[in-house]
RNA sequence: GGGGCUGUAGCUCAGUUGGGAGAGCGCUUCGUUCGCAACGAAGAGGUCGUCAGUUCGAUCCUGAUCAGCUCCA
């Protein structure tokens, strides 16, 4: 049987016994933060069993998408290494939920033990044809009852039944919930079929668990108590790769029709072999390349299915672990000689095998092989750096490693390459017997430039160091230590492995020990970091007050009774309520018509009346589903006492308007750019709308321009929301064809929001009535929010007309601003001397234009609605315009003032040479001290520079006022530098001692500054004779 | 949630007791040459991520903020 076949045959054979199929839910729980992906069958199931949630059927059969990536029994280390472990797997698995004495009188009642064990015997032996003397029965040690029935419904041999304990055979969720006994059926895959009891759940590869068959019948509650639960489940799953290897009749998964079309395929574009190889990687380049490949057929699948259930890589959370996957593929294709991205190449060979069950990674296929594909190109990226820092690690640790051995070494530069070379000359012991003249010693450290008389043992680049050159002339390797193993690793991403491989190649050791340590206190540092953060604590800011609240797991407690509490808020917005809870300040009533922080949409505010007493209410937050009113300031309330409360309606309006909006957003989202689009985060506040949503490039102008129209038209259209549709039963929902994006834990009775046929969602938010309350919708940003998510955000109603008030604003300021830039040009075509053409330059064409620019914008007051649109465009032509035009200008200003410069600067060459002509000689250096006029600090440096390069040997002091303090520089000649006569930075510091100046700077060129204007003619006076000590000393 | 690192020209990056913003590649123009990343010369291109502070003076120091990379939980 194929591996389809199998899958099919597993769904039918169940789905004959009144099984509903169910489809897999996605891999990733957007719901559940305590798990980072679907790990087992019975994820879509949790709340059934926890009882909080209930399903239209109750037998069901499914196959289960699951990644798992840590835990004891998948170390992701291990993956590839053998036959059969896989961070992405398949559970096929049968439900029933319920207690089987209640049947539903349709013949789909639940069943439990018996008829679990019966199926699962005849699946195996009937339809299947595995040999029965091959198979084997675990049962939980109490339990008589499946022993008993493994005896009576099937004809395994009796001795084939064995028992077990906890560890093997109890099911438990957690510390406490539903649990119960399990039975497993293991095969013996010995060649000759001789496996005995002692070799069952022995961890022996031979003989192993197909199908785990778990009885929920028990709760345990904090104590540690069973107590029978009224209604028992039935909860089996089958490792899917590994029956069909069982069904194949092949030694490893890997070489099941599941695996063989991916690893065929990385063979083609390797251009290398796989065997099948299962001996020890080390030393054997074959088993090196069959493990490769397995790891990166095994990752390919987890990468392509979680990114087509909408997870993406990145930097945290579960994007981190797939981000580490794949990194951790790439790295294996590295040891196929695969340098640039090729594991993006694989899906299509996955979409072809597997979308016909798994149809999501083909619509999202496009998405997947780009967003691995610009992973696998950022990991290079990484290790290119890495391999940057290891290179100038690897370097010093060689340098320190032969200084310590004691041999006279120096360190040159090579610009041609940009490297660093060491230059060997000779051990000290050798350079000691002979003249030393050349070089200095310090402690064992020689420096010096090698002589002929000294062995020149060689010049080395560390690209040039090896093995062999470590071996001949050291007696310890060097050795990369722990800090910088680690900094390459959680700095750099650089992996440990790859920094052992290139320090081996050059004769390296790496202290990978002290690199434990480090990654262990690490560890430990993030983990008590984290622990403070348990409860959650919010000081919630209100104009001059700070309320400290803490809503951890803990504040719903005992006096709270969830399912007393009541949201009247779709309906109301006042209402009358009795408090429950009073502490701090916050307050639970027991009924409100206040809407606390959930789903992206912000909580009310709002008004509480107690005892005539009016108080603001300046949050509603969310604990668990109680909503949480913060009331501005704290007040102990009695319980059971009544209060009034009322939404700030305005607001909560505007919140509504928003939310609808964003639902007709998500679908036009989908509408235009296709469905791979699906919401990553949504914000829904008064003022505005932020959605996030996964698509990988910028949206067009005209995508966004489309989005807009869309959702503008729907709002036109008046589309009523759907009345009656809140607190339905879930498959109403469901075969109304609403949006699961977030593979939500759906309750047995949901919201669902519906406008018409065009939007229809899950939602427990508010919404507007009508579409057409929303009057109108503009798009305010489109940006990345990180890669392949981006974001929009949206305003709606009249704060669309406070955008283009605001950005109206903006405009204005702008204007203002490209009005002083041609002022500023006028002043700059004034300072031209009016013997040069430029000065009668004709700007009034400048000023026109500005004239045309400035005409105001039309925006009428109380329309809210598409007429606004031609006045966004209107508005973005003209932006569009004015920067074109501010581009214009400063670059003409530019232009200007290097011209200006030019010209001022031939006003200074004459002023310059007369300074020069009359300059003071002293031991013929040229010294000059003047006052000059000038309007900027620029040009008293460039007139500075002018000096210098004119003055052919000497120094120059020339100093202006400017803004009311004095400016100051000194310039020296390059030959005065160069023969270390005097420095530009003595003449100054010696004027900051005479007259309160303060500066530094360069040997040829010095500034400072100083605060009383008198004291530069001063110092302007006294610059020859401060020259002339200098020169004497 | 907690750490580490980075942000300078179109790209890859240099730039220390704080003192005039740089290199290579790319681009433009001219010349030489048509042999695979040809050679020579000249030139354009920068709010040194953003905002504050310290200072006579900040790419450099301090604080905040934004963005990216990376490790741990």
């Amino acid at each position: 049987m194929t591996s389809s076949e199998i899958r099919n045959s597993f769904l039918k054979f169940f789905e004959e016994r009144a099984h509903t199929i169910v489809p897999s839910a996605p891999v990733v729980p957007y719901d559940d933060p305590t798990l980072l992906f679907a790990n087992a069958g019975m994820n879509q199931f949790k709340d059934v069993f926890l009882g909080t949630g209930k399903r239209s059927y109750t037998r069901a059969t499914d196959t289960q998408k699951c990644i798992r990536v840590s835990g004891k029994h998948n170390d992701l280390e291990e993956v590839g290494r053998d036959t059969y472990h896989h961070t992405f797997f398949e559970m096929l698995g049968n439900w029933s939920f319920g207690d089987p004495s209640e049947p539903d009188g349709i013949g789909r009642a639940g069943y439990y033990k018996k008829e679990a064990i019966e199926w699962a015997w005849e699946l195996l032996t009937k339809v299947w044809g595995l040999p029965k003397n091959r198979l084997w029965a675990t049962v939980y040690k109490d339990d008589q009852e499946a022993e008993q029935l493994w005896k009576s419904v099937t004809d395994i041999d009796p001795n084939h039944i064995l028992r077990f304990g906890e560890k093997d055979n109890f099911w438990e969720m957690g510390e406490t919930g539903p649990c119960g006994p399990c039975s497993e059926i293991h095969i013996d895959r010995t060649p000759d079929g001789t496996a005995t009891a002692s070799m069952v759940n022995a961890g022996i590869a031979d003989v192993m668990e197909i199908w785990n068959l778990v009885f929920i019948q028990y709760n345990r509650d904090e104590a540690g108590k069973l107590t029978p639960l009224p209604a028992k489940h039935v909860d089996t799953g089958m490792g899917f790769e590994r029956v069909c290897a069982v069904m194949q009749n092949k030694n490893s998964n890997y070489d099941t029709d599941v695996f063989t079309p991916i690893i065929n395929k990385i063979a083609e574009l390797t251009k290398q072999p796989y065997n099948g190889s299962l001996q020890s990687a080390i030393g054997n380049r074959q088993s090196e390349i069959d493990i490769s490949m397995r790891v990166i057929a095994d990752h390919v699948r987890t990468l392509t299915f979680a990114i087509g259930d909408g997870a993406t890589p990145s930097n945290e959370g579960r994007g981190y672990v797939l981000r580490r996957i794949l990194r951790r593929a790439a790295r294996f294709g590295r040891n196929l000689g695969m340098h640039e991205p090729f594991i993006y190449q694989l899906v299509p060979t996955l979409v072809e095998t597997m979308s016909y069950i798994f149809p999501e990674i083909k619509t999202n296929q496009d998405h997947i092989q780009r967003l691995i594909k610009g992973e696998e190109e950022g990991f290079n990226a990484t290790l290119d750096i890495g391999l940057r820092v290891f290179k100038d690690i690897a370097f010093d640790t060689l340098y320190d490693t032969l200084r310590t051995e004691c041999y006279s070494t120096s360190i040159s530069y090579d610009e041609k390459s940009n490297e660093r070379e060491i230059l060997i000359l000779a051990k000290s012991e050798e350079s000691t017997k002979r003249d030393t003249s050349y070089l200095f010693k310090t402690g064992n450290i020689f420096i010096g430039s090698p002589t002929k008389e000294y062995d020149n043992k060689g010049k080395y680049k560390l690209q040039d160091w090896n093995l062999e050159l470590s071996r001949q002339f050291l007696k310890t390797p060097p050795k990369i230590n722990d800090r910088n193993a680690f900094k390459l690793y959680d700095t750099y991403g650089f992996p440990l492995d790859l920094t052992s491989l290139l320090a081996a190649e050059r004769g390296f050791e790496v202290d990978a020990n002290g690199f434990e340590k480090q990654m262990e206190d690490h560890r430990s540092y993030s983990r008590f970091n984290s622990e403070f953060d348990k409860v959650t604590e919010l000081t919630i800011a209100h104009p001059g007050v700070h309320i400290p609240i803490k809503l951890g797991i803990d504040y719903i407690t005992k006096d709270i009774k969830e399912d007393d509490l009541r949201f009247i808020g779709y309906d109301a917005l006042e209402g009358t309520g009795i408090v429950v809870k009073s502490d701090g300040a916050t307050l639970v009533v027991d009924s409100t018509p206040f809407y606390g922080e959930a789903g992206g949409q912000v909580g009310d505010t709002g008004i509480v009346e107690i005892d005539n007493n009016i108080l603001n209410v300046i949050r509603t937050l969310r604990a668990g589903n109680t909503n949480v009113h913060v009331l501005e300031k704290e007040l102990a309330l009695a319980k059971g006492q009544s209060v009034k409360l009322k939404v700030d309606a305005d607001r909560r309006l505007s919140i509504q308007r928003n939310h609808s909006a964003t639902h007709l957003l998500h679908k036009a989202l989908r509408q235009i750019l296709g469905t791979h689009v699906q919401q990553a985060g949504s914000l829904v506040a008064p003022d505005y709308l932020s959605f996030d949503f996964s698509h990988f490039t910028k949206l067009t102008e005209k995508e966004r321009s489309d989005i807009e129209s869309l959702v503008n038209e729907k709002i036109k259209e008046n589309i009523p929301r759907t009345p009656g549709l809140n607190n339905i039963p879930f498959d109403d929902a469901k075969k109304m064809g609403a949006l699961m994006f977030f593979g939500d834990k759906y309750g047995e009775r949901v919201n669902v929001v519906q406008f018409g046929d065009f939007s229809t969602e899950f939602c427990g938010g508010t919404h507007v009535n009508n579409t057409g309350e929303i009057g109108y919708f503009k798009i305010r940003s489109e940006e990345s929010k990180a890669s392949g998510v981006r974001r929009i955000e949206a305003v709606t109603h009249n704060y669309a007309r406070e955008l283009l008030i605001s950005r109206e604003k903006e405009y204005l300021e702008l204007l203002t601003n490209v009005s002083n830039s041609i002022n500023s040009m006028q002043e700059i075509l004034k300072m031209f001397p009016s013997t040069s053409p430029i000065s009668k330059m004709n700007t009034s064409n400048y000023d026109s234009e500005l004239k045309e620019l400035q005409k105001p914008l039309n925006i009428p007051t109380n329309i809210i609605n598409d007429e606004l649109n031609p006045r966004f465009h209107e508005q973005e032509s003209r932006f569009q315009k004015l920067e074109d035009f501010k581009f214009r200008i400063s670059k003409k200003e530019k232009e200007l003032s290097i011209e200006l410069m030019r010209v001022k600067s031939i006003d200074f060459s004459s002023e310059i040479d007369s300074f020069i002509k009359d300059a003071i000689v002293f031991k013929g250096i040229r010294i000059i001290g003047r006052r000059i006029k000038t309007d900027s600090v620029e040009s008293l440096k460039a007139y500075g520079d002018t000096l210098r390069t004119k003055l052919g040997s000497g120094v120059g002091v020339i100093g202006m006022v400017n803004e009311n303090e004095v400016k100051i520089i000194c310039v020296v000649t390059h030959d005065l530098v160069a023969d270390r006569i005097i420095h530009a930075r003595y003449v100054i510091d010696e004027m900051k001692k005479l007259f309160g100046f303060k500066g530094g700077g360069q040997p040829h060129f010095a500034t400072a500054g100083g605060k009383e204007v008198s004291m530069l003619d001063k110092a302007i006076e006294q610059t020859v004779s401060i020259v002339e000590s200098l020169l004497k000393k």
